[in-house]
DNA sequence: CGCAAGATTGATTTTGATCAACGGCAGTGG
DNA sequence: CCACTGCCGTTGATCAAAATCAATCTTGCG
């Protein structure tokens, strides 16, 4: 649970702040475990992920942790979005990313049509996602909520139906993001595996050996 | 339950495409329960909800439903977020709201800085409240739930902290929502009572009386 | 090796879901 | 007017699922 600020490896940040609209976004590499500190952010920084999650995590006052969000490569995050929250953003793996200014941010958005278009897709697609795990939280039981983790992982990584997913996140992070203890997931994984609906190798790779009936329980056909 | 196309309400579309960039939004008036199905929309529309609440409405494969984000006054609802979702949105109230056509709303919003700030200003409120969404459902208790959900209302109605807030929301919404059943939610309002931290008036107004209390409670201090 | 962190398994408890019944109330129709 | 109906909310009793508590296993690492 290492404290960062972003600034120390956004070197230079005037540099972005010039009215050159092709300047490139500035990279950035972070540990496992480094806490990302919304509140410790002089400019409101954007990020684009290329490698790694990240997570939105928060504590209940008596310890209980959540992860509200996730964020997968290619994915926008945009720091904005949790200026009051107690939430810190977390990276649940090791993570490289893109940083953007805030304020450039917007102007790229707002100047080149392109750009904007992805911004709104990108938006939009977010909150989806943030519908959807709504959905997963609310009703599902525990297999169910696993089975959708899994969908939801093979799309937002983009793997092929026929490969194996890699769920390289660890349980006690699946377990906050889908409201399960790590006891209940490692039996909701077992039943999976019990059912042949899945299968994992020694690398925690998962394939999905019956996708309709996964697909089935996913989606609560009970 | 009654399907309604928005076209219907949005009259004479055609006036909406051209490039005067003044053109005022359609207004449109929905009944209780009415259902808007992003699927019917050719022009995908953007609501601004001037009265009553919206909701995005999920079921399950066997008949499990869930509210997974609510719309108050105020609140922009962009129907492209929800294109490829199972989810229609769903009038818990009476609905009044102003409705853009998605081109020309993105066209208001490259070109007018003003209308960009607030835009983005709206979205980030969004994701951030569907965040908050998500650890209220991920790891509280029922009473919690209904703690934080009162003051979920309190802030998104924009209710002075003494003033009685109006959950206009019938008992069924308020539980998907939450992510409870019904019966479990009337019990939770009863605890809430019991334990001196709200009253109740015959119009279903909640008081907070002890806000310190119930805030603890929402967040989970247990 | 010894240790710590992560994951799994088993036994027990707690919470909320489920099932069932009831009361209030608005709308309907004889 | 009053019975009848359906909807909504509440209450009580029981049950099932997940949390909790506890122990064990696995793996990587100094």
């Amino acid at each position: 649970m290492t404290q960062v600020s972003y600034l120390q490896d956004y070197q230079n940040p005037e540099r972005h702040i010039g009215k050159a609209r092709s300047r490139p976004p500035q990279f950035s590499a972070f540990e496992q475990d480094v806490e990302l500190d919304g509140n410790s952010f002089t400019s409101t920084p954007v990020l684009n992920i290329t490698s790694g999650v990240l997570g939105i995590r928060h504590m209940l006052g008596d310890g209980r942790q959540t992860i509200s969000m996730l964020f997968f490569p290619g994915e926008l995050l945009d720091f904005r979005c949790l200026l009051d929250t107690k939430g810190t953003v977390s990276c649940l793996l090791p993570v490289t990313a893109s940083l953007y200014d805030g304020d450039e941010y917007d102007r790229l958005q707002r100047e080149n049509a392109h750009f904007n278009s992805e911004h709104i897709a990108s938006n939009n697609r977010q909150y989806h996602i943030a519908a959807q795990h709504c959905v997963d939280l609310a009703r599902k039981s525990s297999v169910e909520k696993l089975a959708s983790f899994i969908f939801e992982c093979r799309n937002r990584l983009h793997v092929d139906p026929t490969q194996a997913i890699a769920l390289r996140l660890r349980r006690s992070d699946i377990a906050d993001y889908m409201g399960l203890r790590v006891e209940t997931l490692s039996r909701a994984f077992s039943k999976l595996k019990q059912l042949k609906m899945i299968t994992a190798n020694e690398n925690d790779e998962v394939t999905i050996i019956n996708e309709p009936a996964l697909r089935m329980l996913a989606n609560g056909a009970g």
